[in-house]
DNA sequence: AATCATATGTTGAAAAACCGACATTTCAGC
DNA sequence: GCTGAAATGTCGGTTTTTCAACATATGATT
């Protein structure tokens, strides 16, 4: 029995879960007040204090009176290898994405940072007609481009800077897309894929109900990554872009399936 | 005491040379604690609050209760270039304004460059409520500060990054607010506010009809210049911000009126 | 269901940081 | 040397943050 324990479980716990979001959050920021972070992660004070006493445990971040900072803050090398490294695995995917989406066409495009970078690489595009309910995503696209850009109403939910609201389905269901572009925080070994926000799963169950056919643009990290809320199963989508083909029970759905699968 | 001539080492102001000194500090780590600046510089934590506060004013650190953290993690092109742009007319305006929006208050942001600016200097306050139709208000907001935002849904103009849709004012009247803040493209000597595009009018109107005053936010370039569209008479303001104590006829017209005029 | 472990919320008192007002120092210019 | 302005220090009262101890919830195991 506890054998088994320390053998297998690799889960990620709500608390761990939070406290990889906060140093995701600390490195682009270099400090946070426990204040900010409380309202960022709906929790008390105290839980953040907990979260932050283990990080400073563990050396990760200095602890401050009324915050945190990052340890050996964005030294200025490790900083742009970040960035690097995140461009090469994002946007080359990104790319890949731009490549499918013809000009002219019509798209819906989902929010998270992969799709931020699936924006910017749309901008080598022309004449694109994008809805998106990603704030980053629309300011991306109209600085850089004219296409033509339609945003939902509603509020901005911080994290992700998505915006939410009571009538968002009824938005998206205005339009007709060629391609739905979305991205998941994870897909099971059986295809299931799921993201982490209820309101934001509905939102692009409804686009691809509006879409002839669907993208899902995802980085491998998340191949067996179990996410909160269920949102459909990859199978149901037409073209998969990922940075690496996916081993074991994953490759033997996706190959019983009709997916195409771009490897980017 | 005369003796004390090996203290005499500083040649300018003190007070500045510390200050530059703490912010290549800063640079350096992205965050510093009030008591590791007195020790490393000798001082009172007083003296050194000071030094806190007027970088806070200048924009160039945001204050944390027990210490000081940069704005944006540096990278030391945009930092320049901030530092430049810190000082223009428009940040100047922006920060006059920022002065008197109450923390915890619900205001309306219009668009525009001036009102980007001010959405900078926004961020300085607290527990704001947000309404703007300006997406890159709204993105600076989101990632700065954890303020409640809202956004009409719409088509993004481009030029602008405003969004614009036909139920903009069915949006913008379920809210009330403590502060409209709006720019305008020109004033009349009369008074008459105006700007360049009847949609952009038909919000701020609106916004202005759900709030309990109005701020006008805007450079002294404005003055003497008509718009287009007629959007009101300044005396309908309560608050004008500008860089520059208008002349002539307007001077008088405002003298007239109940406006609160503000100079940056 | 009972039990245990983990995660989070609540509370109240102690500690730390803040701010304003006033005192003191420094130093340039008369 | 005297004077005034700017910079810094000191003091107290106020606000914010912290922490420890306890309470509650959730979930897995038995």
């Amino acid at each position: 029995m506890k054998a088994a324990h320390f053998l297998m479980d690799e889960s990620p716990k709500k608390k761990t879960l939070r406290q990889l979001d906060l140093m995701g959050f600390l490195e682009k920021s270099g400090y946070a007040s426990v204040e900010e972070l409380t309202t960022r992660f709906s929790v008390t004070s105290q839980t953040i204090r907990r979260d932050i006493a283990d990080l400073a445990m563990q050396g990760r971040v200095r602890r401050h009176h009324g915050g945190v900072a990052l340890t050996s803050p964005i030294d200025a090398q490790t900083y742009r290898q970040r960035r690097v490294e995140r461009f090469t695995i994002k946007h080359r995917i990104a790319r890949r994405v731009a490549e499918l989406v013809p000009d002219g066409a019509s798209v819906f495009l989902d929010a998270g940072s992969t799709c931020e970078a699936v924006a910017e690489a749309l901008c080598e595009r022309k004449e694109l007609k994008v809805v998106t309910y990603s704030l980053r995503a629309a300011v991306i696209l109209t600085d850089r481009t004219d296409f033509t850009i339609a945003v939902p109403g509603g509020f901005v939910k911080n994290v992700a800077g998505s915006v939410m609201g009571e009538s968002m389905s009824e938005f998206i269901r205005r339009f007709r897309f060629d391609t739905a572009i979305i991205a998941v925080s994870g897909i099971d070994e059986d295809g299931a894929m799921g993201d982490d926000d209820q309101n934001e799963v509905s939102i692009v169950r409804t686009a691809i109900g509006q879409a002839r056919s669907t993208l899902l643009a995802t980085d491998s990290s998340k191949f067996y990554r179990t996410a909160l809320v269920h949102l459909g199963n990859v199978t149901e989508v037409d073209d998969l872009v990922t940075d690496a083909k996916p081993e074991g029970a994953l490759q033997h759905t996706l190959a019983a399936s009709q997916v195409n699968l771009h490897i980017a």
